[in-house]
DNA sequence: TGTACATCAGTGAACGCGCGTTCACTGATGTAC
DNA sequence: TGTACATCAGTGAACGCGCGTTCACTGATGTAC
């Protein structure tokens, strides 16, 4: 039959909105129209099914429908589509703290706690993207929206805690290069700890009162 | 030439200790001798040199100078000698652990402070074996003795905490089925996520007083 | 509006890799007599 | 002390697997005129 061009002229008569061929069949096309998205779903389906272990170029390109040299011209190599994904996956914690963050209201105490809670939940619910994030031997740690979207993600977390009245330490620079304050980063560490243990099976994280327990150490 | 059994003769001859060939250049034996220790030490080998990931059976075998088939008589599988390094990794943790408390006098403060620093000194100075006893994937969880050491080490880890002065949740059964107290929980996770952390790049734990300046958070 | 052509985004076949596991085998060990 | 033999602990060759990457290619796109 030789590439099903009805099939996609159809599509794009019967839809023609804005939405332009989003749903067309990808399979029946030379061309994707976008595979750089499609691969970067593919792939965090991947994750998602399979765990970082089982992450691999050829699934994703195979999910996407398309050959398993594709790839190569939108991200180089595996690494390149791993770092993409992380890249969304540190987008994705930035978003969640923050808005949990608003949300809580104005006191620090509400809110500080508040991303606690959105940190386990990200973790807990976004598992191996979660890990992906963590394993630097997967990354390609000179790309620089990588480093942008980590230290975005960083900065939120921080944000709340060293802020408004906590023992700010009296540093000469207010930006120290080399060195948050013991306080952020005991926060970062307690909330850090407890999702990577819930997730590697020492605990249940929803154990009822326990998260607000182990929050309480966050109040100096 | 066919199996140097000469050189072999030789050696025994020549040390005759009570270390009876420790020594002895197992490759010229078709016997190892002490296989099962070898690859237990050649995997390690591994793990500190190319990390978990990397690890390999095959190359377990290579280093233990012997055939790929060979491990399989006394693992198994490549599972089953990952299973017997975590037991040993969790062995030396619980070891380190409570060598770190006893030598840290009475005070229970003190012995807290001094399991955290030793916990966080342990993932520091084995940071492939720390990762590998947190892969579940890779281990066999049903083994009894991996089960026996890792209890071992978080016992070893909550004595110190729940013991003398704090806050005992006043729980009807006096070993809980589910569930360690928050306070347990908080101080393991603050110590796992920093040491966690650390070995993921966030931050140099070194850093003078930061480690101390976190652990403050266990005082209750 | 039509045509030529450069550029882009795919194909698909092939390469080599290292892996875990299996299996018929064989050399060494140690036990029974 | 010597011999027969069962058992054990290795060998080495082979299997199939899925992977990442490369490369000459080709179909589609869009731009210049």
């Amino acid at each position: 039959v030789y590439r099903l061009d009805v099939a996609d002229h159809l599509n794009t008569v019967k839809t023609e909105s804005a939405d332009d061929s989003a749903e067309a069949p990808y399979k029946a096309r030379y061309h994707h129209g976008a595979l750089r998205e499609a691969l970067i779903a593919a792939g965090e389906s991947i994750l998602e099914e399979r765990g970082v272990e089982k992450f691999s170029l050829r699934e994703a390109a195979r999910r996407a429908g398309v050959s398993a040299g594709a790839p190569a011209h939108h991200f180089g190599d595996a690494r390149g589509l791993m770092t993409a994904i992380a890249v969304r996956a540190y987008d994705q914690l930035t978003a969640a703290l923050t808005t949990a963050e608003e949300a809580a209201g104005p006191e620090r105490d509400a809110r500080v706690r508040a991303q606690g809670v959105a940190y386990v939940r990200f973790a807990w619910s976004h598992r191996a993207k979660f890990d992906l994030m963590w394993r630097r031997a997967l990354l390609d740690l000179e790309n620089a929206e990588l480093n942008e979207a980590a230290n975005a993600a960083f900065g939120a977390l921080g944000r709340a805690i060293g802020a408004p009245s906590g023992e700010v330490e009296a540093s000469s620079d207010p930006c120290a290069p080399e060195g948050p304050p013991p306080s952020s980063i005991a926060a970062w560490s307690i909330v850090h700890g407890y999702a990577r243990l819930a997730l590697d099976g020492a605990f249940d994280p929803w154990t009822p009162g326990l998260l607000d327990g182990v929050l309480d150490r966050l109040d100096v």
